[in-house]
RNA sequence: CGCGGGGUAGAGCAGUUGGUAGCUCGUCGGGCUCAUAACCCGGAGGUCGUUGGUUCAAGUCCAUCCCCCGCAA
């Protein structure tokens, strides 16, 4: 089939080179170069990287609505489109290119968690369960008619990350079953069930800011949710420390600050909570790199400093 | 040339008003112990990021360059 493949970061890698090691004809459409870094370095998206390394053909549109996106989508032609992680809206005019229409492969278990961030929203909720949603892409965000699911469990201590990981090779199995069903003509569309839908943010920076008034958990589901990025962080003495990992315990409480730090580079390094103290094992301060904790500890002592 | 933090023993950090370097861990040796990641004693290990400058004397002041980190984008 001639696919055009709209996506743009890592996760839609799996699903790209599963199209491609099928034999589908394809064509990448995704973001510009974006600056990244401190030096501001024009890198191209993941998805652009794999189409040269393939010789499959690119195109980069700020916005795909416009006519130049439009036209190059109706110039290429395709069978089918498939997004994965694209990062822009498309237009019913987009939509209405291909015969098939397109299907987005999402990284959650729709209607739940619609949106930018799923997977990592999933994690700070501290669900315990997600998966992959095939669905047919319409003019809202995540709303069209859903085609497969996967669920997938979500380990207590699993970052985002590592959730993210595994989704994007979830979503590229997912996407295959879909794309044979299409073919073999056995696709069944259901709509969504409006009243258990739910919406998430993009995730941004201050997302990662850490509040101790909240209860062990939910600090700790918070780290990994934003584990690698944005990345959690609290305030130390008017500079910010950045929390990778973190651990519950069982040590008891008393009638410490909100925030508290206590332990040593033998004990570990405990933070007070609402509920009880949660254990900081990875942290990187401002200036250094990221360290265990314990290490950390060996040059500093944050014995009853307190995290704002 | 966007803003800021930092480059000191294998690791993490100190080093006050300039006078040739300390701490914790690790490591090596010895001791204690039924035993130990615990404890005690002792040892090794650093041209203090680069280059140049000021000075009787610089890790410590000035300049330059390299590298790392955070923010911003």
């Amino acid at each position: 089939m001639k696919i055009a493949f709209l996506g743009t970061p890592t996760f839609a890698i799996p699903s790209l080179d599963m199209l491609y090691q099928s034999g589908h004809t394809l064509a990448v459409f995704t973001q510009p170069d974006r600056p990244v870094g401190r030096h501001a370095t024009l890198t191209p998206p993941p998805t652009k990287l794999y189409a040269l390394e393939h010789d499959v053909p690119v195109y980069q549109f700020d916005k795909i609505r416009m006519p130049e996106g439009v036209a190059a989508l109706k110039a290429f032609a395709p069978d089918l489109m498939v997004t994965a992680a694209f990062g822009q809206i498309l237009s019913a005019e987009n939509l209405s290119v291909p015969k098939f229409g397109c299907i987005n492969v999402h990284g959650s278990l729709l209607p739940k968690y619609r949106g930018a961030a799923p997977i990592q929203w999933a994690v700070i909720n501290g669900e315990t369960e997600t998966g992959i949603t095939t669905m047919m892409t319409d003019v809202g965000l995540d709303t069209g008619d859903i085609l497969l699911t996967d669920r997938v469990g979500i380990d207590p201590d699993e970052t985002a990350g590592e959730l993210f990981d595994r989704l994007a090779t979830l979503g590229a199995k997912t996407l295959k079953r879909t794309i044979e069903a299409l073919e073999a003509g056995s696709l069944i569309r259901m709509p969504q069930d409006e009243s258990q839908a739910t919406k998430c943010p993009m995730l941004k920076k201050e997302h990662g800011k850490l509040d101790f008034s909240q209860s062990a958990l939910s600090i700790h589901n918070r780290v990994r949710g934003t584990n690698p990025w944005p990345g959690a962080y609290a305030m130390l003495d008017d500079c910010v420390l950045k929390i990778h990992r973190t651990k519950l315990t069982d040590r008891q409480i008393d009638s410490e600050p909100i925030g508290m730090l206590t332990g040593n580079a033998k004990t570990g390094l405990f933070v007070r909570c609402a509920d009880g103290w949660l254990e900081i094992l990875e942290l990187q301060a401002t200036g250094g790199k990221r360290l265990n904790a314990s290490v950390y500890l060996l040059g500093k002592s944050l014995e009853g400093k307190v995290l704002i």
